[in-house]
DNA sequence: TCCCTGACTGGTT
DNA sequence: AAACCAGCCAGGG
């Protein structure tokens, strides 16, 4: 392994961001990081399950662009990752999707940095 | 360095 | 809405 991954640490930083009852996609992770895709992301956090900082970073609050939990962890990862979001009261469509419009992760304008704060 | 893989996304049919 | 294809960037052998 790269033993530092300085893109993967910046990943894990934004993802750690993410409040609890609130879920973010890929593909936002990716646009605050500002270089990188949403595959990058995933990518990441696949490799957060050889990290010790596993239990520092909120994964499980990251679904795909659909609100859909991807699969992983043999499928197994990804029943443990519904169970996660629904005890921090994350709701499920009868189809296994969460509604981006009441629980989509909302960075509070300037996450990276503000300069549009003059209200 | 080249090729393949991967917890993704958007557009078309 | 679901299925299929192409684009995207990084890591390992």
């Amino acid at each position: 392994m790269a033993g530092r991954s300085t893109l993967y640490e910046e990943i894990y930083a934004i993802i750690r961001l993410i409040p609890a009852g609130k879920v973010a996609n890929y593909g936002q992770i990716a646009e605050i990081h500002g270089g990188c895709g949403a595959r990058q992301v995933g990518y990441a956090l696949n490799n957060l399950r050889n990290q010790d900082t596993i239990d520092e970073v909120p994964w499980q609050r990251v679904v795909n662009a659909r609100g859909e939990i991807s699969m992983h962890g043999a499928g197994a990862g990804s029943f443990i990752q519904r169970e996660i979001l629904a005890e921090e009261g994350i709701e499920f469509d009868m189809k296994g999707r969460i509604d981006f419009s009441i629980y989509r992760w909302v960075p509070e304008l300037g996450v990276r940095d503000d300069s549009a704060t003059s209200g």
